[in-house]
RNA sequence: GGGCUCGUAGCUUAGCCUGGCGGAGCGCACGGCUGAUAACCGUGAGGUCACGCGUUCGAAUCGCGUCGGGCCCA
């Protein structure tokens, strides 16, 4: 049975209703195994960190997925869909340390590590919880039952699988490395996990003094004074050119500076000298012999003993004084410099970024970055200071409590990933990439440039290294599951987090006792790894093998130095090959300006204001057509309310039939078109939702989601609101059972129970609303939801290109002609005698005729022959610059007759040769005297469209008067019937007063027709009634004053 | 500083790959319809296609450069 539905779209309702059908009945899991035993479809959720709250970016990203698989499931794949949960890590140990009022790691020892991770694992769990919920309130279906979880035993197992692989293929070491390092967090962080902005800095100019060349000095610039006590050489660049300067000061003393030649000047005009000359000038290579003294070697002992030299490297460059300070235990470049020239790597500062004994005692102890003064002012008062500022530049911070990062030498662990690169880059080749460029320029750049993967984290939540290593001989182990280490140990672990793992000693072959390295892995190293721990691999094989490697992941393009680049090192490692075959980027929310959304300026739009406003349907829809997936998205209230608009529309033009069809008992038996003789429009909107369905294919191939739903909109709105159901009205309200209404309702349910299809995966609800009354209302035996059903498909033989065409020329005559009667001043209720269409070319109208006839509401529809043109009223201009010539003095006479002439008569006039007498005299007319123009006559209205022009005949007679006054009555009827608030069946009694005799006269033949137009049982016209009804009004119609009333019978 | 990307009407955008009349929606102005009605429809105004140079018979579209936004890197 079909229902009839309440007047407004109203998406709340809408979808809690479908929200708890699908529930009730657990359509979710019947679609899934309905599908079972499909063409396989490996999908791998990009697992969203467990902040505890949804935002937009994660909500578009969640949409493009479900979107994705609810057409692949409709296609008939099999899927597979965890929903995956990132679950580890800094941030939430930050939360948790925030919330015990923890300032450092101290706290969380004295607390006791394993309260401590207890609390993170509840947090992460509470948070995922929170987050599915607003996915599901999206309409997401993923598995969110069973979802993979970082913090699981068997997902860890997949991490330490991964390890124990590159341990195994010579890809694990340790080693010392500079690092970013966070001295609050006190671990090491990854290069992703840096945020850059502006910082305030010293910026200063250091002497260094050169040994056995009195006075003389290497200059040198730095942002870090406190890395000074660490220095222990310097870097020039080869090829550029150096000096020798002896530099004035003011007071007439100087001093000889070295320095690159062009930045003389600069450097100088720092230090405040005067004057200056230039000794001696040579290239980088040649300063290699020259050694010099750590100014500051006096407060740090262990300067004494380095040798300070100056070595080439291509990073220097030409800015400041153009050579540069090299401290290789506080800088990367300075790190590799220093191991390829054997520097000592001197790193006097603690992980705490306080310095250590080894820096002396007058630094031990201080915060580097607080340091700064006091370096400078021991610099000046060795006389090493050429020069102090500030200067504010972009300098890097931790992403997760905001402390300015500084480097230091650590012993860490790494992954060799250098060694990989050039198998990652031919690997990316073979993964089809949306757009094209992410893979072929953007991600290639970054792998281009990978470097080695320090996986350790000095931290507690997070995966344990499951690294082992003998107090005794040193050797090492690397653990790959947990049925290992209980073979190992002969006792089981219940949870492999810290500090279970911790405690657990394992025998060397030595004898001797191996102890677990204290590290965590990186976060990134969690995800990393999804694409098999989504398959609970090293644990269970059997999925791994059918399903691996992935068919598609989608996640934003941060994700290209991330997710993308962190699968795909980690897949090299363990398995050699891509871990995805597919990769759809996608980009970042903005606000409608284009700003990133922050709650400083409160621009942030929750995705659930957006549902709870006009409907997770509308969000979805309005995400996925506002922009191309890889472009970023420029969230609009606007934009959102006509999507809104849209589907209320949708809504209207679903509605609009249903009473008709309830009323005249349409069943499943009737809605066959191919029953019945349908109409040229009949078939013409079938022909365009098969189009339609066949551009959404074309399009979904290329992950082209704006397309798809840019052409259903269109659809929606041009194609069925505003004209099949414009067409088809007047046939629903034929009351008997006729075959050309049973035709248009049989096309109609075919056109929406289409439709609704073809809307799934987009706008689940809705869709499923819709087919759940239209469709199941009228089929029992079709498949319990629209999610259930296949692809509708297109056929290529319902598809008629030429009559879509015809069509489209009809929509753009009728077009041209409503344009026409507005400069004509004729409303489309009152009726034309014709309209004529003209065009250069054979328009092919179809059988459409009709169609433009109603539609125009017009009488008589007249195609000329190509080229011809209704005739057309002769107007003429006179040359006079030819007429003055020869008639002279004439020729006021004869312009005067030519203008008192009909210009037909002076054409044949001139085509015959004919003199023209005027005044008594007679004159020859040449060509060149008059020009004609045509100009339509003036009761034809012209308007162009883009084959040619439509002629609207405006001319009234008495019969379309006494039919548009007729019109003009009804619709002041209805006016009033609705103000009253009439039942549409309700009867009436009308009296109709007017002023003028002669349109009493006209409307008089049509007061039948008038009284079954408002369902009146009594209808009075005259000039002078007396008037009384429950409601009367006046009105004006062109002139002419009525007054109505109306009463209920 | 480097890689990628975007820049089209007041706003949001299509078109760019594959060169040939710049097309929508919103907003604005005017109008229509009244059996979708707190709905719907039409018409109009509104454009230096960021800027410059080049290729071409022809450039929003292809190339180079500049400026501005975004992401990533240094």
């Amino acid at each position: 049975m079909i229902v009839e539905v309440p007047g407004q779209y109203n998406p709340k309702n809408v979808e809690d209703e479908v929200r708890e059908f699908w529930h009730r009945e657990d359509i979710y899991h019947r679609v899934r195994r309905l599908r079972s035993g499909g063409r396989r479809f490996f999908f791998v959720d990009g697992p969203p960190y467990t902040t505890g709250r949804i935002h937009l970016g994660t909500a578009w990203n969640k949409v493009i997925k479900d979107s994705i698989l609810r057409y692949m499931s409709m296609r008939g794949y099999e899927l597979k869909d965890r929903a995956g949960w990132d679950m580890h890590g800094l941030p939430i140990e930050v939360k948790v340390e925030e919330h015990l009022g923890f300032r450092s790691k101290k706290d969380i020892e004295s607390y006791g590590v394993d309260r401590f991770i207890e609390q993170c694992k509840s947090f992460a769990l509470r948070q995922k919880d929170e987050m599915t919920e607003q996915f599901k309130s999206l309409g997401v279906w993923l598995d969110w039952e069973n979802p993979y979880m970082t913090l699981r035993n068997e997902y860890i197992e997949a991490a330490w699988w991964t390890l124990k692989r590159a341990h195994e293929r010579g890809l694990l070491e340790r080693g010392l490395r500079v690092v970013n390092w966070c001295p609050r967090c006190q671990t090491a962080i990854a290069d992703s996990e840096v945020e850059y902005w502006d910082e305030k800095d010293p910026s200063i100019y250091v002497k260094f003094p050169v040994e056995g060349e009195e006075n003389t000095y290497i200059v040198i610039w730095t942002t870090t004074p406190w890395t000074i006590p660490a220095n222990v050489a310097v870097a020039v660049h080869k090829d550029f050119m150096y000096s020798k300067v002896r530099a004035w000061r003011r007071d007439g003393t100087y001093e000889i500076l070295i320095m690159a030649t062009d930045l003389i000047e600069n450097v100088l005009k720092q230090g405040r000298y005067v004057d200056y000359e230039i000794l001696e000038s040579m290239r980088g290579e040649d300063l290699l012999s020259l050694t010099y003294k750590n100014p500051l070697q006096d407060l740090v002992p262990a300067q004494r003993d380095f040798v300070h030299g100056v070595h080439l490297a291509d990073f220097v460059t030409a800015e400041n004084t153009g050579i540069v300070h090299i401290a290789p235990g506080h800088g990367l470049e300075d790190y590799e410099l220093g191991l390829e020239k054997r520097l000592p790597i001197f790193c006097p500062v603690g992980e705490d970024g306080r310095y250590t004994s080894e820096a002396g005692e007058k630094y031990e102890g201080k915060y580097v970055r607080d340091a700064n003064p006091e370096v400078v002012e021991d610099l000046i008062e060795r006389g090493a200071l050429l020069a102090s500022g500030e200067l504010v530049h972009r300098y890097g911070h931790c992403w997760r409590c905001k402390t300015p990062i500084i480097f230091i030498a650590t012993r860490q662990w790494f992954i060799r990933i250098s060694d990989l690169r050039d198998q990652m880059l031919q690997e990316i080749e073979r993964v089809s990439w949306y757009p094209d460029w992410a893979g072929s320029a953007r991600f290639k750049d970054w792998i281009s440039n990978a470097r080695d993967w320090c996986i350790s984290r000095q931290r507690y939540w997070g995966i344990p290294l499951p690294i082992w290593i003998c107090r005794s001989c040193g050797a090492m182990e690397v653990i790959g599951t947990a049925a290992e280490l209980e073979m190992r140990t002969g006792r089981p672990v219940e949870d492999l987090h810290r500090p279970a793992v911790d405690g657990v000693k394992l025998r060397c072959s030595c004898g001797g006792q191996m102890e677990r390295v204290p590290d965590v892995f990186d976060v990134w190293f969690d995800s990393a790894v999804a694409s098999w721990a989504t398959l609970n691999f090293p644990r269970e094989e059997n999925e791994f093998r059918v399903w691996w490697p992935a068919d598609f992941i989608t996640e934003g393009h941060d994700q290209t130095r991330g997710w993308f680049y962190s699968q795909l090192g980690a897949s090299m490692v363990a398995f050699g090959r891509a871990p995805y075959k597919s990769v759809l980027m996608h980009g970042f929310t903005l606000d409608e300006q284009g700003r990133k959304m922050s709650k400083s300026i409160g621009n942030v739009v929750h995705p659930e204001d957006v549902v709870g406003r006009y409907g997770a349907d509308t969000l979805r829809f309005y995400v996925l057509s506002s922009n191309a997936p890889w472009e970023d998205l420029h969230f609009s209230w606007e934009g959102a309310m006509n999507v809104n608009r849209m589907l209320n529309i949708l809504w209207n033009a679903y509605r609009f039939p249903l009473p008709y069809m309830i009323l005249d008992k349409f069943d499943i038996s009737r809605a066959d078109t191919s029953r019945y003789d349908l109409r040229p429009e009949d078939r013409w909107i079938i022909s365009r939702v098969n189009s339609l369905a066949k551009d959404i294919e074309e399009n979904m191939a290329g992950y082209m989601l704006h397309r798809v739903t840019r052409s259903l909109q269109e659809f929606i709105l041009e194609d069925l609101s505003r004209w099949y159901i414009q067409l088809v009205r007047p046939r629903t309200w034929i009351e008997t059972d006729d075959p050309d209404k049973l035709a248009a309702y049989a096309t109609l349910y075919t056109v929406m129970s289409t439709l609704v299809k073809l809307l799934a995966p987009f706008t689940p609800f809705l869709a499923e609303s819709i087919y759940q009354n239209l469709v199941r209302g009228l089929d029992p035996g079709a498949p319990e939801s629209v999610h259930m059903c296949d692809w509708p498909g297109y056929r290529e033989d319902l598809i008629d290109k030429r009559l879509e065409e015809s069509m489209s020329y009809v929509r753009e005559i009728s077009e041209a002609a409503a344009n026409a009667r507005q400069k004509g001043g004729r409303k489309l209720r009152w009726p034309v005698s014709r309209i004529i269409i003209s065009s250069d070319e054979q328009l092919d109208l179809g059988d459409l005729l009709h169609v433009l006839r109603t539609q125009t509401n017009s009488k008589d529809v007249i195609v000329l022959p190509p080229g011809e043109k209704p005739e057309m009223d002769l107007e003429i201009s006179l040359v006079q610059k030819k007429i003055g010539p020869v008639f002279k003095g004439e020729s006021k006479d004869v312009v005067e007759a030519l203008k008192s002439m009909n210009p037909r008569e002076v054409k044949r006039i001139i085509d015959s040769g004919e003199p023209i007498e005027w005044k008594g005299k007679s004159y020859r007319i040449t060509g060149e005297m008059v020009e004609f123009m045509e100009i339509p006559p003036a009761n034809l209205i012209p308007a162009e469209f883009s084959k040619g022009v439509v002629y609207v005949d405006v001319t009234l007679t008495d019969e379309l008067k006494a039919e548009g006054y007729a019109r003009e009555i009804i619709r002041r009827i209805q006016d009033m019937r609705k103000e009253l608030d009439l039942k549409v069946d309700e009867m009436i009694r009308v009296s109709v007063a007017l002023d003028s005799s002669e349109v009493l006269g006209l409307i008089s033949g049509w007061k039948d027709h008038i009284s079954s137009e408002v369902r009146a049982t009594l209808l009075r016209m005259g000039n002078d009634l007396d008037i009384e009804g429950e409601l009367t009004k006046d009105w004006e119609v062109d002139g002419i004053n009525i007054r109505v009333s109306v009463a209920r019978a």
